[in-house]
DNA sequence: GTGAAAGCGCTAACAT
DNA sequence: ATGTTAGCGCTTTCAC
């Protein structure tokens, strides 16, 4: 691997002007930056990573943290996200350390391993909690990290986030407009932020629609396709069976499909199901899904811009022109999906869409 | 940031000391050593990353490239097998680095800037083709890597790949035994190796079996349940429709049932379908799937394995200690999962299984 | 416009 | 058993 002292050689030139010729400074005559550049370019050279990243107390990484795959957690929304992230951050230079949490590991202590090794420079945090142990842990350690996702506090960290509420609020008027009065909900645990968002904004327009939902329609804590299934049946099986069932995610309201079917139910008919991220195969299942739908790619590309503004603004600007250039590449967010913002466009709320297919 | 330097001062000892102390050289007197490892611990001290790296010339970094996304990759396989890889290289201290094929990039110019860059250690491949770029790019350059999945050349590089000849060998007398003579198979491109090697292991079984299987019946090229639907529905539009589909993959196969369902079969009755993977939602389908399982957390574990001997064998042994602990903490694999090795346990063949289920 | 020198934090060869 | 020196490759003063 050729380096700049290589490079130095080749032009009879300091290693010093070399690495200035390359960062495009000002001071450095015209031709010595041509020779330089044609130099490095026919001797291939490529910066050494680590020695940059030594020199300059970057390391150019941000870090994801995957709660754990066997908790339910909806795969598609995971890999979609991810792809987002990965995209964007390689647009700015940045990798992707992903690290899965150890059965044994305590989640939060991956985190602080990763800042006391200096091994990223930013977290990007999804699922949040309503009490979110990382989000204190990083706002603690004044470490940079953005947010898919909400904190009941309020926090001055940046997120993007869809509108649960508003959501919600699509979900309950389409069902009451169908005609249904009895109307059940399956939830992940209500110490999940967006579930705790979403069950809130349930009961409340379903009161404003004069509905009443009682406690035992209310299930939450639940993730997978296999708890849909086990709630949905109880709840078809009590005295007073609810017409509708919504579910805080497709997967859910997948299992409730089936325990419907199994009851002897139609599907869409007898009784509606709706579902909550849209995900690849909610268009294909039968029937197809009602649900609502979320850009989670593009959304994981803004997490990344969030991110890295608040990695710069701590650093303080250094790199005055590469600050510049990077923060007019940011992804402009279409104005339809931008519901509220705060004046700096670092708490974004966005707005989802519903999907009306089958099941209603 | 503590650093050696500020042990050092502390314990009035040089940074040589220090450092040797804490890495337990033998050369150390006990009494330097407690007070050292004492003096560290008090003071926190972490070794700092960048500079072990840059100063050891190497990444502590595994690299995977997703293939992308989008491209109808099966996402919960993907989820399991990242989290396998990523425990298991946190075991040796190891980060996983992932990056997401742009789209307007080439895959493999991902693998030439991050070898270039010095970002990784080695990579880990999946879904290897007949004629895999990436694998032929690696060995050219020498660079360590390890595969799921196996490639047409007899390469001498490592891997552990499913025994897809028996599963299909299986998967044909199941089916042959419940009756069926009318047999379709839907898969994937057979410039996929593991594609190539069902599809060889059906005609194989057929012949074997004296079912003749015409040209029709195969359609190769597909991963989504999209795909799988369309190509089922051809397949039970033809003058002569078979009476099972072989699928060789859990979304492809979701996507048939739905076809037969379409065209009023009863799914395991008039009609047999299998998958590949089960994948978690292949159990609470409807009705539920045959399909072939594979452990795939635990190949994304092996397959670290390998690539870290590869590692260190490439780089001569240096650490010496290091090595032989690392090598005596490899996963042991169970004797019932492997079908073949090569003599250094380096190219591993395992046996899948058939989980019979409702669909045939 | 260019170069010498210093240093990021660590490790290792080579004294002593 | 310990310290001195050197250097990984880069960037940034600071002097000329």
């Amino acid at each position: 691997m050729a380096t700049l002292k290589d490079i130095a050689q080749r032009v009879n030139r300091s290693v010093t002007t070399v690495s200035r010729a390359l960062a495009g400074y000002s001071d450095v005559s015209p031709e010595t930056i041509s020779q330089v550049r044609s130099a490095a370019e026919e001797m291939g050279y490529v910066p050494n990573t680590m020695a940059r990243r030594l020199r300059n107390r970057s390391t150019e990484t941000i870090g994801f943290v995957v709660p754990d795959s066997s908790g339910g957690y909806s795969e598609a929304f995971f890999n979609e996200f991810l792809a987002g992230v990965s995209k964007r951050a390689a647009d700015f230079g940045y990798d992707l350390l992903v690290a899965v949490a150890h059965d044994k590991e305590d989640e939060i202590s991956i985190y602080r391993k990763l800042i006391s090794e200096g091994k990223v420079d930013g977290f990007i945090l999804t699922r949040t909690y309503r009490m979110d142990a990382r989000a204190e842990l990083l706002m603690k350690e004044n470490f940079p990290f953005a947010m898919f996702g909400r904190v009941e506090k309020a926090l001055s960290a940046p997120y993007v986030d869809e509108d649960g509420t508003y959501a919600m609020k699509l979900i309950t008027e389409h069902l009451v407009n169908r005609g249904h009065s009895r109307i059940a909900c399956i939830g992940q645990p209500e110490s999940i932020m967006f579930s705790h968002l979403r069950l809130q904004s349930v009961k409340e327009h379903l009161a404003t629609a004069g509905v009443h939902i009682p406690e035992d329609y209310i299930r939450m804590g639940y993730f997978s396709q296999k708890d849909g299934y086990e709630q949905a049946r109880e709840l078809l099986r009590l005295p007073t069976p609810p017409s509708a069932i919504i579910c805080f995610n497709d997967l859910l309201a997948f299992g409730a499909v089936n325990a419907g079917k199994d009851a002897g139910f139609r599907i869409g008919k007898d009784i509606a199901v709706t579902g909550f991220d849209d995900i690849p195969m909610s268009e294909h299942y039968r029937p197809p899904l009602t649900t609502i739908s979320q850009p989670i790619q593009s959304i994981g590309g803004m997490v990344v811009d969030l991110l890295l503004d608040r990695i710069q603004e701590l650093r303080g600007i250094t790199l005055q022109e590469h600050v510049s250039e990077v923060t007019s590449r940011r992804i402009p967010i279409p104005e339809h999906w931008k519901v509220e913002a705060d004046h700096h466009n670092h708490q974004l709320l966005l707005k989802p869409e519903l999907i009306i297919r089958g099941t209603t």
